[in-house]
DNA sequence: CGATTGCTTGACGGGGCTCAATCTCCGTGG
DNA sequence: CCACGGAGATTGAGCCCCGTCAAGCAATCG
């Protein structure tokens, strides 16, 4: 068996992986390595570290849910097709997070998710797991956790972006994805815009010449630093008076 | 034991009870009638039909997590006091809607949640739920759906919300109100108003005063009609219309 | 080295926010 | 019964943010 909390060994910022502990998928790995009595099912509901090309489909949209998936490095980016046709970016995923979940409840996934760069992906197929014992309802228990937490934190951010400007919008952003960096073991300060400016502005809900306005206006501001697709969070409070108000 | 799926037995429209069989909480309540031993367990873990007045809280934000609720006549409105300390409206909570499940994960309540007129609620205490058996088993599954659906739905509300206009706002506003009323079985073309036109405007992230033009444009286009706070549905399908584009 | 793609910057017009006045309901009390 | 007051809703006037259109710039790739 795999040791979980072992150390990423890449130094390239830009190749940065998350360690296990720190991982949103890491309570129910720990249920399925603890929970199967015979560590070759552990191999057939785990598969860890599938490399991904970018641009690569994880699953889309229609298609059925059979597993959940946690980023072990690079980037993803959830989109969604609403009725009108239009294509629209719904959520971006950094190294620990849970992909998938949304697909629990009606077994067939609601959005498309593509990665944003070559990546790492961690697969547990819930198909495969026990429908009983004591091993299933834990891993339910963590299951529940897991969503909840998603629904409340879905609620902050659509709080957040529903009525706010486009400075306050974009602040918020930035510093959501400062927020979830640290939170990973990452670095607060460097962050990997692998998304473009047009995939923040559909997720944002702004037209990406804003975006574009916006970031110069932030880097003037000496709030942030831009070069390429690396942003450096120069005045963290900064943003934070900006998301205020 | 009380019996599900009775029908309603109020006539006043304004007064509407949804039926058990049409609650979001019916799947638990099944559960947990068909899991206790004793019924008298049943009784500890559910209690129906509590009359609440309007402006009554039914819990606070930072309030621990205790119980599940679903909403049997009446509504209610979420409110969220964001980081700058403005109170926002969330989510409004129609006959049949569940309420609380954000709480599930952190034991703590992420909003307040208040009664915008004499209501009734149907009210599940999950603490004193037995912490395993069959029963636990059934239960964590059905919550694990209930909860996977409300992801998803909080997803499509977010888009469409996040990058449409006023008057698309509105219009996807009014058709969601009316297919949730159908869905309980519910009339879909008259709709009572309980919440103020600013709490929509605070929902929808708009000011009061386009809320109320938007409102008035509609009846002159003769998508609906509105006196007072009871709203028809003239024209859904024009409502459809506004929403695309 | 041209071509393509993505990003930036400028000019302009419109949708919605703000401020402000008026109107409509209610509930209260004289 | 009506007068009064207050809260909520409606309507108008003006201004500003941001979406649209368009041009120029930078980076990548065959």
């Amino acid at each position: 068996m795999e040791t979980c909390c072992q150390q990423p060994e890449v130094d390239d910022p830009s190749r940065q992986e998350v360690a296990c502990c720190d991982c949103g998928l890491d309570p129910l790995c720990q249920v399925v390595d603890y929970g199967a009595s015979d560590p070759a099912d552990s191999k057939l509901v785990l598969r860890r570290r599938q490399p991904m090309q970018r641009g690569e489909l994880l699953f889309s949209a229609k298609q059925p849910f059979s597993a959940l998936f946690a980023v072990k490095s690079g980037s993803f980016k959830a989109i969604s097709v609403d009725l009108s046709g239009k294509e629209r970016v719904v959520g971006f995923y950094l190294p620990g997070d849970l992909i998938g979940a949304e697909g629990i409840a009606s077994r067939v996934h609601s959005f498309t998710v593509r990665a944003l760069e070559e990546s790492a992906i961690c697969r547990m197929d819930l198909d495969q797991m026990p429908q009983s014992g004591r091993g299933n309802e834990m891993l339910q228990g963590a299951l529940i956790r897991m969503l909840g937490e998603e629904v409340s934190i879905n609620h902050l951010v659509t709080s957040s972006l529903i009525q706010q400007n486009a400075e306050q919008r974009l602040a918020a952003f930035i510093l959501n994805l400062s927020a979830r960096s640290g939170m990973r073991g990452l670095s607060q300060y460097q962050l990997g815009l692998s998304m473009s400016r047009s995939d923040i502005a559909s997720y944002l809900g702004l037209a990406r010449e804003t975006v574009s306005r916006t970031f110069t206006r932030f880097q003037n501001y000496g709030l942030i630093g831009i070069s390429k697709h690396v942003l450096k969070v120069v005045n963290p409070e900064g943003l934070q008076k900006v998301t205020l108000v």
